[in-house]
This record gives structure tokens, C-alpha cells and sequence, in this order.
DNA sequence: CCTTCATACATAGGTTGTCTACATATAGGG
DNA sequence: CCCTATATGTAGACAACCTATGTATGAAGG
């Protein structure tokens, strides 16, 4: 997978491996490995950076947890989050929608 | 659109107008507003730059042309360049699969 | 004539998100 | 003891897209 095919859309698989339930940096880097069968393995260095600017914008939340002596930041869609969840997800639907109709431009029989 | 969204689709997309028929830089723009519906209004500096590169890769060759007093420089896709738009069409379609797929995660009914 | 708009190309510099590489630390298995 | 999996994080490189600007011609209008 193209790392600039990404660009603009990480947004949107964040917060949605986080819609059903709050995650850590490291389960929800496994959630998209799982969800795509493989295909996204996006790096730390992508992830934990983003995360942060997710919650600066204000779409997450988090906080500190301790599990088996080891550290955790779990993360959790805030309301603004779950409303710009929705307005992602319509967002790639235009986004398909205007790029694949160029893509496709079956347009052989003009006349 | 989102400027980030296009990130490595740009590519395709001046590949695939080019498919039919050879186009100089500024019809090249005006096919994509066409073809898109208005909504994709890509500007000069996004345009001529990346046509270059394309030509560079050799993906695209270019010739001038002086047409009613003004010169143009028209870019036709090379073989090569054909190939890569075959490898783009199926990297979009492996793209909106994984992403969709992600986005969609209609996973409510587990177990 | 002169202004303005559409056509047509081009580049310098800024922005920004993703990646690579590295650093740190604990738990558990061999 | 070492290695792997787990877990978080940053610094700096990179690349593509955009903004802003510059040049030049032709046609239309005042």
C-alpha cells in the first residue's frame, strides 16, 4: 500500500477501528492489520503522532492505564470525534464517487 | 476535496484523462473538472509540475504545438505509461477496498 | 487605443502528513 | 542472560500538493 494513498484518510480509520470501543496506540495499529487481512501496517511513528493530533483537535480523548506492569494511553472517540467519524465517512464516499468515475471514464462511445 | 485526499491518486488521474487522446496541460485541467462534475479543480501548480515528473519517469512524452498564436506543450502516454495506468486502476480498486473495508466495519454482530 | 478576460505555461517557496530510524522500558520464554 | 512481544514516543527526512506570482498571446468591449 502506497504510504501517500494514506494521506488524508488516516483520520478516518483512526477514529473508526475506535468507534465501537476505546483502544491503545498498539491494539489499534493490530485492529487495522486485522480489519484490512493484512494489507495496512501502519508504523508507530504514523500512529502515535496522529493520535496526538487527534485529541489536540479534540475528536479524542485519552488516559493512562497500567496493564500487567505495562504502560497504557487508551484513547476513546469524544462526541465532536464520533460526529467527524460521520463526516469522514461521507467525505470518502464523495471522494470514491468523484475519483473512480474519472478512473473508470468509460466514456467510449461519445457520438 | 481535501488537497491531502488526492496524495498519490494524482497520478491516475492525469494518466487516465490522457488515455484517449493526447491533451495539453491547461485541457488537461478543464477534463478534470468535466469529468468530475466540477468538483475537482486542480490547480496549474499541481498540474504542470506533476506532468513534468510523469514525462520524466516516462510515463508521458510532450511536444509543442502553436495553435491560433499560443503554444502548447501536449503530453500522450507512452507504453510504459499505459502499463501504469493499468497498475494504478487495480491499485485503486485494492485501495477503496481495504479503506471501505475498514471504514465500513459493520462488525456489530459478533461472535 | 487600452483594459480586461480567457488561454497557456511555469516555478519558487510553504505546508503538512507520513515514514524511517532510533530510544526507552517491562514481561515472559528459552 | 538474551531475545521477542508488548508498548509508547520523538527527530528528521521526504514528497506531493498548494499558494502566489510571473510571463505572454488573442479576442472582445469600451
Amino acid at each position: 500500500m502506497n504510504p501517500d494513498a494514506l494521506r488524508g484518510h488516516m483520520d478516518a480509520l483512526l477514529l473508526s477501528v475506535l468507534e465501537r470501543e476505546p483502544l491503545h496506540g498498539y491494539a489499534i495499529i493490530e485492529a487495522l492489520q486485522e480489519r484490512s487481512g493484512g494489507a495496512l501496517n501502519v508504523p508507530t511513528g504514523t500512529v502515535y503522532p496522529a493520535l496526538r493530533r487527534l485529541e489536540r483537535i479534540g475528536y479524542l480523548s485519552s488516559e493512562w492505564a497500567t496493564v500487567g506492569g505495562r504502560k497504557r494511553r487508551t484513547y476513546r472517540l469524544t462526541d465532536s470525534g464520533r460526529k467527524q467519524l460521520e463526516g469522514e465517512r461521507s467525505a470518502w464516499r464523495q471522494f470514491t464517487t468523484v475519483i473512480g468515475g474519472v478512473l473508470r471514464a468509460d466514456t467510449t462511445g461519445t457520438t
